[in-house]
DNA sequence: ATGGGGGCCTGCCGGC
DNA sequence: TGCCGGCAGGCCCCCA
C-alpha cells in the first residue's frame, strides 16, 4: 500500500545494510509475484554487490556490480523486514519464517532482508543498469513529483482538456508518478478541489497550486517516515510503515479539520476506489 | 487517444 | 463460532 513516501522510507531503511554489500545468497521461494520472476533471478543476484539503492516512483532500484538493476515494487501489501543486524544497542534477531515470505536476501555480514507480500501485487524484475527509458515497467512513468520536471507549466499542460476526474488524473502514473489513493485525497483536500471535478475544468491557477501541495504532502510524509526509522530499534525491523494522521483519508464521518468548518468527511467511490473529502471545503 | 470498468490475490473486520 | 460481504495504500488490460 505503499505510495512514494513509504517506498522512499523503505529505501532509506535498506540502504545502510545493502549499499556496498554483497548479496551472499538470494532465496526465491516461488516463481512469481504479480509477474513471473526473470529467468534465473536467484543466480543473477547471488554473489553480486549492491552498488546503490535508488528509487523511481514506487520502485526501489538496486544497481548491481553485474550491470543489472533489480527492480522491486511493493504492490499493495509488500513489506520489507531487516533482521540479523544491530541498530545502536538493539539487535534484531531473525524471526521464524512467515507465510508469504517470497524472497529473502542473506547479505554478507549477516543481515537478512525479507520480502513478504500476502496479496502478491508486488513485483521484482531485472533490467540492464541505465535502461530506465526502455524497460517496460518504468518507461511510461511521468516525472517524479519531487523533481524539477514536475512544475506548474507541465501539470497545467497535461491536464488541459482532460475530461477525467482530477482524482483519476493525479493517480495516473503517466502524468505524475508516485502518488496513490491516500496522498491524492490529502492533496485535494489542501487544494480545496472536489475529487470528482473534471481535470480540464479546473482553472490554471488552481492546477498550478497542486504542484506545491503535492510536494508538501509527500515531503512531510517522507519526513514522518524518516523519524519512524530512527526509533525502529524497538520495533520488529519492518520498514516503511509509520503512524500518520490524515486530514481526510479514512476519516469518513469525522469532523472536517478545517477551523470553523462544521461538515463531516464524506466517502465516495470513483473507479472502484474510495475518495475522502470535505463537501464544504472542496468544490 | 481517452475514460471506465474488471481483474488479479489474500486478509481482516463487522454484521448476522 | 462460523460464514459472508465489503473493504484494502496498485496497476495492467480490455472495451467502447
Amino acid at each position: 500500500m505503499p505510495e512514494l513516501p513509504e517506498v522512499e522510507t523503505v529505501r532509506r531503511g535498506l540502504a545502510p545494510v545493502m549499499e556496498g554489500v554483497v548479496i551472499a545468497q538470494a532465496q526465491v521461494n516461488r516463481p512469481d509475484l504479480r509477474w513471473p520472476f526473470p529467468e534465473s533471478m536467484a543466480e543473477r543476484l547471488t554473489g553480486k554487490r549492491v552498488l546503490r539503492l535508488r528509487r523511481r516512483s514506487k520502485y526501489i532500484l538496486a544497481d548491481l556490480d553485474s550491470d543489472e538493476t533489480l527492480l522491486i515494487h511493493l504492490g499493495m501489501s509488500g513489506r520489507m523486514t531487516i533482521s540479523g543486524h544491530t541498530v545502536g544497542e538493539f539487535h534484531h534477531p531473525h524471526p521464524v519464517p512467515a507465510k508469504h515470505d517470497h524472497v529473502v536476501f542473506e547479505m554478507d555480514g549477516g543481515a537478512r532482508i525479507t520480502f513478504n507480500d500476502a496479496r502478491r501485487f508486488g513485483a521484482m524484475d531485472l533490467m540492464p543498469t541505465g535502461g530506465e527509458a526502455d524497460f517496460w515497467l518504468i518507461r511510461d512513468l511521468g516525472p517524479e513529483p519531487l523533481g524539477n520536471q514536475f512544475d506548474e507549466a507541465y501539470l497545467v499542460d497535461r491536464l488541459k482538456g482532460r475530461n477525467t476526474p482530477i482524482k483519476s488524473a493525479l493517480l495516473d502514473q503517466r502524468i505524475v508518478s508516485g502518488l496513490g489513493n491516500i496522498y491524492v485525497c490529502e492533496v485535494l483536500y489542501r487544494a480545496g478541489i472536489h475529487p470528482a471535478r473534471k481535470a480540464g475544468q479546473i482553472s490554471a491557477k488552481r492546477v498550478a497550486s497542486l504542484v506545491s501541495l503535492v510536494r508538501d504532502v509527500l515531503s512531510e510524509a517522507i519526513e514522518a517516515g524518516g523519524s519512524s526509522l530512527k526509533d525502529y530499534r524497538q520495533a520488529d525491523g519492518e520498514l516503511g510503515y509509520f503512524q500518520h494522521q490524515f486530514s481526510v483519508y479514512d476519516q469518513e464521518g469525522k469532523p472536517c479539520p478545517t477551523p470553523l468548518c462544521e461538515k463531516k468527511i464524506t466517502r465516495i467511490v470513483q473507479s472502484g476506489r474510495s475518495s475522502f473529502f470535505c463537501p464544504q471545503c472542496q468544490r
